[in-house]
RNA sequence: GGGCGAGUGGCGGAAUGGUAUACGCGGUAGUCUCAAAAACUACUAGUCGCAAGGCUGUGUGGGUUCGACUCCCUCCUCGCCCACCA
């Protein structure tokens, strides 16, 4: 009998055994039909892989190992994404250091991905936070800072005061799905929101800070269209576009009513000088043209601008106070004062109620030559658009709330469908969707879709304002007062600041970069504004980030890096005087925006990733990459060689053929990737603009009908299952849990489903070994006699074949829960014959089953190859160890290398073809129904399935059906041949 | 508030215009056993009926169709994402 733990002894056996053999290692250079199968790398936390990881990681291994057995040489690597703030926070919660802790979880992960039998290509792998790898990171930085897409500036910026840092906006996340039970300081309501970092679940603030960015804006229209050419979920692909926000509408312009605010840059500098000044996306559009005697407003609805009220203005809007009549400057300023002071807290505790106030002045209303109060709220956001609304109170909530608090004047300017012309006094009758236009001078009557384009047209027209794209993106803030990164590769110096100079003013592009000239974006943007930066030069990467033992956010709004005079102080390399290091390290997610291509070079440390870039580069670098290599590739294929010096073969790896992840980082790490991608590509290091061909985000498990989460305390360790059950029954109870898009729940009960499931499986196959073993003569003899066994076997190969096509289509979309349904069915056909099944059968069924169960396919092949049964059929009896695709000691001819033979892995067979003949069958059901309801059933022979007349007289014959047409008018007769026969009467 | 997705037996789920509930879990009965476990066999949507057989049934209400879980419209519920976005 055997017991539980044979499944670990089973696992050992064949982890060695895959391990020595290579199987999942393609050869990058040489590989015929290269594959590359991604599934998005984990931060390794402490707590290690839960069964979320297993489920999903299982997926993308099934994934792997299909296309593998489909004849593609797959790549299917793994590492880890070890910096950043999640790891740092663990450690110092256990007062340990992120280096001792990254180690201790990467070997924990490690383990825990080879026991659940991923096969994973761990001769090529990453971990972020490991200086080999880092450098390129910092390469990168430098690349994007010299295209001038990376630029330091002062900004308002999100500020997280308990990690003590600043965050991306795509970081801040809404508080109400935060379930951080110690920061329950913020008690709130279900509606309530507050803006929270991702990662501690702490309110976030503002805070003024120069930092860095990328400049991810400007790729915002290719972002956007590059979706349209790639494979991806679409609710993924639905996220990225929102995000992007893209929206067209008029940029208006409006006169400021007299002449008393004559200009006076000087108070006005005052102001911006302590606000935000110079908001990313904006271009410093409204800095420009806004001016004392003008303010600009977007908006995406000018065709109800003659229902326009009033003008209303962020507090940290520049005009906000210079706008303001002597009069009211004191009440003004103490509202702008108080709203910069206000926590996001407090504004949770004032709700949604509006509030503002009136700066005095007037604004005048082009169409309509009337006066428009300009009022200063904090409903009204400096982020979006130009930080100023014209009010519309009539047609849109929050300015008829605006209004109705402050008693401004309310018009209505669109009748709805409901033809409700009254004056507008409830919030229920703002329209804000549809309808026709009144009250609108030359638009009355026009659909408010044609009033908007006739509207954008006169404003053109009249100069009182233009069209305008608006994006929700902002750009990628790149900084990090934190410890656990990539050290910001830059260096600044004053010498060089107060004479002007900086890395564009004083870099010969040829001696820079052999490709500066291709540069698609003008350097002379960045120019002026970064004085005195310089990219550490390329040769000297990595900048290592040196041990500190204290490395504790400082909360200053310094990097901890700066208490670290060694690191800090350093030579400029332009003009060699004392200059000082950028402290700030890198996001985190500027390390995993280009993991993917890393893999690939993983051996190399002259370059980040395969690039034909790379490949024309002067011949240093490859003597230095020949001797790197030469152990591994022959002396003789010189030629071969030098081109390898850009490792050019392994490109056709890429882009990723497959992606598989969360869609939790919808907006995160797949839009970053996108960008990078598309900078590389701009660069012409990479020839592909779009990282990730095909995305497939992966379901959710649930647990007792809730999210596993740490709070909830719900979330489930798959190493106890393992040990219980084997791998084999976890991975394939995770694929038949649900659809993989969708996830599942996790029960027990179903675990025990599985293992009886499996042990059925090597049942079927053990037996039928046992008795073809001990009289294999007999049986032979037997079953040539019987008609009744002939008969069985020719459903045995029909079952086998309809399994074949419905399994592998089933997988190939990533339906691997009706797969795995389909091959129980098999197995339930196999077991109900009663003849013995031939071995070119059970070897079958074992291939189809290897993809979920690789361990106890491997041994039940195993035991097929070497019996004596088996050796009657195969040509070879030769063991595993000797026949494996990947011979130790001689190199196979290239021709040989991608032969296979039944005596390697399971894991090397190619995927079994189906006879399409043998798919058919000798007759078929069909379904007799009499309008529309099923009354009887018919067998009817195949070859007279097409025949509906015949088929027409053999159902109204049957008994139970000419009960129903008895008496009745038969007025149609609907036929799908092979299925169903409906009579109307 | 906006967007997206989903609602099917006791449970997880199958079926995307053609015989609803595949596959599995759970349950009931039986075989084996001194007994239990395991394994195996049969049944398992509800309802009326001894049975044959009928009727009802995929969140709600309507529609299209010879025929609807599937397509269209109304409403309800749940989940996820986004959100004072002008």
């Amino acid at each position: 009998m055997k017991n539980k733990y044979d499944y670990l002894e089973l696992q050992k056996k064949w982890e060695k055994k895959w391990k020595n053999a290579k199987i999942y290692q393609p050869d990058l250079d040489s590989a015929k039909k290269p594959y590359y199968v991604l599934y998005m790398f984990p931060y390794p936390s402490a707590e290690g892989l839960h069964v979320g990881h297993a489920f999903s990681g299982t997926g993308a291994d099934v994934y792997a190992r299909f296309m593998r057995m489909k004849g593609y040489d797959v790549f299917h690597p793994m590492g880890f994404d070890a910096f950043g703030i999640h790891s740092e926070n663990y450690a110092l919660k256990i007062n340990d250091h992120p280096k001792n802790l990254i180690d201790r979880a990467t070997k924990h992960f490690r383990q825990q991905f080879d026991s659940l039998g991923f096969s994973y290509d761990w001769s090529h792998t990453v971990n972020t936070s490991s200086p080999d790898y880092y450098k390129w990171t910092q390469w990168l930085f430098i690349q994007l800072f010299k295209a001038g897409l990376a630029e330091k500036k002062k900004a308002l910026v999100n500020w997280c005061p308990s990690c003590k840092t600043v965050l991306a906006d795509e970081q801040v996340v809404s508080g109400k799905n935060v379930g951080m039970t110690h920061h329950s300081v913020y008690a709130r309501d279900e509606d309530e929101r507050l803006r929270v970092c991702e990662r501690c679940g702490t309110a976030v603030e503002y805070r003024e800070l120069e930092q860095w960015f990328f400049k991810i804006t400007k790729y915002a229209d290719r972002l956007l269209e590059g979706l349209d050419r790639i494979d991806w979920t679409e609710k993924v692909k639905l996220a990225q576009r929102n995000w992007i926000g893209r929206k067209e509408g008029s940029l208006i312009r409006f006169s400021v009513l007299g002449s008393q605010f004559s200009a006076n840059s000087q108070s006005a500098s005052l102001l911006t000088g302590q606000l935000k000044t110079d908001q990313p996306n904006s271009d410093n559009r409204q800095q420009k043209t806004d001016t004392p005697e003008f303010i600009e407003v977007f908006t995406t609805r000018p065709d109800t601008n003659f229902g326009a009220t009033f003008i209303a203005l962020a507090p940290e809007h520049r005009l906000a106070l210079k706008l303001t009549t002597p009069q009211n400057k004191d009440k003004v300023s103490k509202y702008i004062e108080r709203s910069k002071k206000k926590t996001e807290q407090e504004r949770m505790e004032e709700g949604r109620e509006k509030t503002g106030i009136f700066s005095g002045s007037y604004a005048i209303n082009d169409l309509t030559g009337e006066k428009m109060p300009i009022w200063i709220s904090d409903f009204v956001l400096m982020e979006f658009g130009t930080g100023a609304v014209v009010g519309v109170p009539g047609h849109d909530k929050r300015d008829f709330q605006f209004a109705q608090k402050f008693g401004l004047p309310i018009k209505r300017v669109v009748v709805g469908k409901d033809g409700d012309t009254s004056p507008i006094a409830s919030i229920e009758q703002v329209q804000e969707e549809e309808g026709k236009m009144i009250n609108s001078g030359f638009l009355n009557g026009l659909d408010i879709k044609d009033a908007i384009k006739a509207m954008m047209d006169h404003l053109e027209a009249k100069g009182f304002g233009k069209r305008e794209v608006t994006y929700h993106l902002r750009d990628w803030l790149i900084s990090r007062q934190r410890y656990w990164g990539a050290p910001i590769p830059m260096v600044y110096c004053s010498n060089c600041a107060n004479r002007g100079d900086s890395w564009f003013t004083t870099s010969k592009p040829k001696s820079h970069h052999r490709e500066i000239s291709n540069f698609k974006f003008q350097i002379s943007n960045s120019a002026h504004k970064m004085r005195g930066w310089f990219p550490v030069p390329e040769e000297d990467l990595p900048v290592v980030l040196p041990y500190i033992e204290n490395f504790k956010p400082l909360g200053t709004g310094v990097a901890p890096l700066a208490q670290d005079k060694k690191f800090v102080n350093t030579k400029c390399p332009v003009c060699h005087g004392p200059a000082k290091r950028e402290t700030d390290v890198c996001d985190t997610f500027l390390d995993s925006a280009w993991y993917f291509l890393r893999y690939l070079a993983t051996e190399s440390d002259k370059i980040p990733f395969p690039s034909k870039a790379f490949a024309s580069e002067n011949s240093e670098n490859s003597d230095i990459q020949r001797q790197s290599d030469s152990q591994t590739i022959r002396q003789s294929d010189s030629t071969e060689f030098s081109e390898s010096s850009g490792m050019v073969k392994r490109t056709r790896f890429l882009p990723i053929n497959m992606y598989i992840g969360g869609a939790e980082h919808s907006v995160l790490h797949l839009l970053y990737s996108r960008f990078v991608t598309k900078v590389l590509f701009d660069l012409k290091f990479l020839d592909f603009d779009e990282p990730f061909t095909k995305f497939r985000a992966h379901g959710l498990l649930i647990k007792d009908g809730a999210k596993m989460s740490k709070s909830r305390g719900n979330v489930v360790n798959p190493d106890n299952y393992i040990q219980r059950f084997g791998s084999d029954t976890l991975r394939c109870y995770l694929m038949f849990i649900g659809p993989f898009s969708q996830g599942g729940d996790f029960r027990d009960s179903g675990m025990e489903g599985m293992e009886r499931f499996l042990k059925r499986v090597r049942k079927l196959i053990e037996s039928n070994l046992a008795s073809a073993i001990g009289q294999p003569q007999a049986k032979k003899n037997q079953s040539d006699k019987s008609s009744a066994k002939f008969s069985a076997n020719s459903k045995i190969e029909k079952s086998i074949n309809r399994a074949i096509k419905r399994v592998g289509e089933d997988v190939e979309n990533l339906r691997y829960n009706t797969a795995l349904a389909k091959i129980m069915e098999l197995v339930n056909d196999l077991n109900e014959s009663k003849a013995n099944i031939a071995p070119k059968h059970l070897k079958t069924f074992v291939i189809l089953l290897a993809p979920f169960a690789p361990y106890l396919s491997e041994e039940l092949w195993e035991k097929l190859q070497s019996s004596v049964f088996s050796s009657q059929f195969s040509e070879s009896g030769k063991s595993f160890d000797q026949l494996t695709g990947k011979q130790k000691t001689v190199k196979p001819k290239s021709d040989n290398r991608q032969q296979r033979t039944d005596n390697r892995s399971v894991h090397l067979q190619p995927w079994p073809s189906f006879d399409e003949s043998s798919l058919s069958e000798e007759e078929a059901t069909v379904a007799v129904q009499v309008n529309g309801r099923l009354r009887s059933q018919l067998t009817i022979d195949s070859s007279q399935l097409t025949n509906k007349e015949l088929v027409k007289q053999k159902a109204r014959n049957d008994q139970k059906v000419s009960k129903y047409l008895k008496g009745q008018q038969v007025r149609k007769v609907i036929y799908v041949p092979g299925k169903i026969i409906n009579f109307v009467v």
